[in-house]
RNA sequence: UGGUCUAUGGUGUAACUGGCAACACGUCUGGUUUUGGUCCAGAAGAGUCUAGGUUCGAGCCCUAGUAGACCAACCA
């Protein structure tokens, strides 16, 4: 396959290396776990792809899991939104899994456990537990419950089970050790009652078991091979594999590994901050197609492929990470380039009049419906007298960068005719109202002509004003204007809403559009990508801007609200002290070709007048084994040795010529043979 | 003042058991182009957090620092 060049990450090395000692390729098995108490976002699509991809790449079945262990969170609805999230990524699950389904398993299990003397049953408050839990620093104490007789524990949890008590009363708790460092082993709860019907169990249960209890006992139920899962529940591990200890027999083992979460430049992925959002109106809902979720970005047109792409091209590390969203804009247009039709649309009118061409009269031309695919096919577009074009478009005179329509120059139209500016109609206040041209009819495009070859420096893109369609275009823009808005300790994430989020305007279409189905993709020409939104009516269509089409012209205009900062690399502009500039510049030295040399040379010059001979000596002393950094020195030195108006030394002549094999304590002798020759 | 983890161009990820730091995005040139898109060709940009050590040789190993993240919910 093709697959196959992909350097693999750390966790697919972890992969092989349990196949080569002893793993059978048919032992593996991932899951994705969400526990259903909100939507997807492109966050979680990183643990997707991870699990299923992995799936893909052994040819492994992957399970979706809901971890439901939280009725007081937790709807089918939920259920129901990441089910559609996943297939509509395109992602196949093995088996359709609950922690809920494992709650009789659990249960029996804690029995075993509470036999066994491993766990008890404390019935002290939540404040009173957490008090005894100790801190990071001090050891916690033990429970006045911990060593309860193990009959009475039996009799506690059995009448737990049967909704004897109330909530808060009584707990189960693995007996394990109050002073581990890890403040996880501090004997954890497994159960708590919550008195509340379950999106699927109903009230066949008032005993919950908490997630570390589940989590590591579903995958040894379901059989998996390796659990994946984010940086944050590293310190679980432990106690994961403690849990396994106490019920594993001989099955499949499975593994937890911890990845590091994605972030995205720009926007927020945390579940709670996403709901104010919605709550407080920001957004139209969890499908606004400024939100980060999945369904959102649906609705915004990003296509399934180009999400995959994205979690496939930003790997899986351990580090912290703020990916920018360029990339995500990156891996859309590139999947959209491929498959979207275009079309001509005007977002921002201005009319054009062809002086010259016949009132009345018009033109159906051709039009390809997309460069990238021959079999797209043509298309029919209608001209006419009276045309828009973008305001941007125009300008009365311009300097040679504009390649657009100015007074006496010649653009060509797209798809139609090479026209020239004549004059313009103004308004009182100035505004152009009208701008009047000519064309030259011989021009027209896929003519054959000589004229229709020509070669203008511009092309427009157009609608016929009598012909168009006008349609309600939704833009976006990004939610914040911060890059990382809940990364700030004393700022909340609110304050960095960007005002200018979402911009409507009213749109002028070729009239094709009319017929366009909901969620189908265009190319605006010139502008962008485009897709239908749901709430388009044949009466009143609505389309969202995806992305903007690459544009390295459009950075030197004004962009929105933020001003795009040339971003300085922040730490390692600092001033760097002369002597250090010195220690670089040798390191760099050796690798460098020889006309570059003389370059940094000047450079290392320039640095060592100001720099003392003290400054200079340790260095020479410490430069052994750094051949380029001796070479600095030996620089340095003699600029010094100069200024200060002595000779260069023959010793530090010698000194570029010796060769490698010189030892440090000979260079630290020449170092004190020069320091006593200058009395430093 | 405990434990655990992390540190590689602007960003993200690579570099098999140590062998001249690679790929993608972004940036900048030039070419093609009836989209200032695409495509093609090329360039700049890090010497791998710091200081030591081991080694013929260290981004990879060791030691000590520094910085950041995570950990005390009857959440997951």
């Amino acid at each position: 396959m093709s697959e196959e060049k992909k350097p693999l990450n750390f966790i697919e090395h972890i992969i092989e290396e349990d196949l080569i000692t002893g793993m059978s390729k048919e032992d593996l098995r991932f899951r994705f776990p969400p526990e259903p108490n909100g939507y997807l976002h492109i966050g979680h699509t990183k643990a997707i792809g991870i699990s299923f991809g992995l799936g893909l790449r052994y040819n492994a079945p992957v399970n979706l899991r809901f971890d439901d262990t939280n009725p007081a969170k937790e709807e089918q609805e939920y259920v129901d939104a990441i089910k559609k999230d996943i297939s509509w990524l395109g992602y196949q699950w093995d088996k359709e899994c609950y922690s809920s389904d494992y709650f009789q398993q659990l249960y029996d299990w804690t029995i075993l456990l509470i036999k066994e003397g491993k766990a008890y049953v404390d019935s002290q408050s939540a404040e009173t537990i957490a008090s005894q839990k100790g801190t990071t620093t001090e050891a916690g104490s033990n429970s006045p419950y911990r060593d309860r007789s193990v009959e009475e524990n039996l009799d506690l949890f059995q009448r737990m089970k049967e909704g004897e008590f109330n909530e808060g009363e009584h707990v189960v708790r693995a007996k394990i050790d109050m002073a581990d460092p890890n403040m996880l082993m501090r004997d954890p709860l497994m159960y708590r009652i919550l008195k509340k019907s379950h999106h699927r169990t109903g009230d066949d249960w008032c005993i919950y078991p908490m997630y570390d209890w589940t989590h590591g006992e579903s995958d040894y139920i379901e059989n998996i091979s390796h659990s994946l899962c984010s940086l944050e529940f590293k310190p679980h591990r432990k106690l994961y594999d403690w849990f396994l200890d106490q019920v594993y027999s001989d099955n499949m083992r499975p593994k937890q590994r911890e990845f590091a979460r994605l972030n995205l430049s720009y926007t927020i992925m945390s579940k709670r901050k996403l709901l104010r959002l919605v709550e407080e109106g920001i957004v139209t809902g969890w499908d606004d197609p400024r939100m980060p979720t999945i369904s959102g970005l649906r609705r915004r047109g990003y296509t399934p492929e180009s999400i995959r792409k994205f979690v496939e091209t930003v790997g899986v590390a351990k580090r912290e990470n703020v990916i920018d969203v360029s990339l995500l804009e990156f891996c859309v247009r590139e999947d959209l380039n491929k498959m979207a039709k275009r079309v001509m649309a005007v977002l921002d009118p201005v009319k054009l009049i062809i002086t010259n061409y016949t009132k009345g009269e018009e033109e159906w031309l051709d039009a390809e419906n997309n460069p990238e695919d021959e079999t797209a096919g043509y298309r029919k577009v209608p001209f006419s007298r009276e045309l828009f074009i973008e305001r941007e478009d125009f300008k009365e005179e311009a300097g040679r960068k504009f390649f657009r329509l100015t007074l006496g120059k010649e653009v060509r139209l797209k798809n139609a005719y090479i026209i020239k500016g004549e004059n313009v109609v103004k308004d009182d206040e100035g505004n152009i109202i009208e701008i009047h041209c000519t064309y030259d009819p011989k021009s027209k495009s896929g003519s054959g002509t000589e004229e229709s070859k020509r070669n203008v420096k511009g092309t427009l893109h157009w609608v016929s004003v009598q012909h168009a369609i006008p349609a309600e275009i939704r833009i976006y823009d990004r939610l914040f204007n911060n890059e990382a808005p809940d990364g700030n300790k004393d700022k909340d994430f609110m304050e960095f809403l960007n005002p200018n989020s979402l911009k409507v305007i009213t749109g002028y279409l070729e009239p094709g559009l009319a017929e366009a189905n909901h969620f189908e993709q265009f190319q605006f020409q010139r502008l962008g990508y485009f897709n239908v939104d749901n709430d388009s009516k044949s009466t009143s269509l609505v389309f969202n801007k995806t992305v903007g089409l690459r544009d390295t012209w459009a950075k030197v205009k004004p962009v929105s609200g933020q001003q795009n900062p040339q971003k300085q690399s922040q730490t390692k502009q600092k001033e760097i002290p002369a002597i250090e500039e010195i220690k670089r510049a040798g390191k760099k030295y050796t690798n460098l070709p020889e006309d570059k040399r003389t370059a940094l040379k000047k450079k290392i010059q320039e640095a060592a007048k100001s720099v003392t001979l003290e400054e200079l000596i340790p260095l020479y002393a410490t430069a052994v084994k750094k051949s380029g950094t001796r070479i600095a020195v030996t620089i340095a030195l003699n600029v010094v040795l100069e200024s200060n108006g002595l000779e260069p030394d023959q010793l530090a002549k010698d000194f570029i010529i010796k060769t490698l094999d010189d030892k440090n304590e000979l260079l630290q002798i020449e170092g004190q043979e020069l320091a006593t020759k200058y009395k430093i």
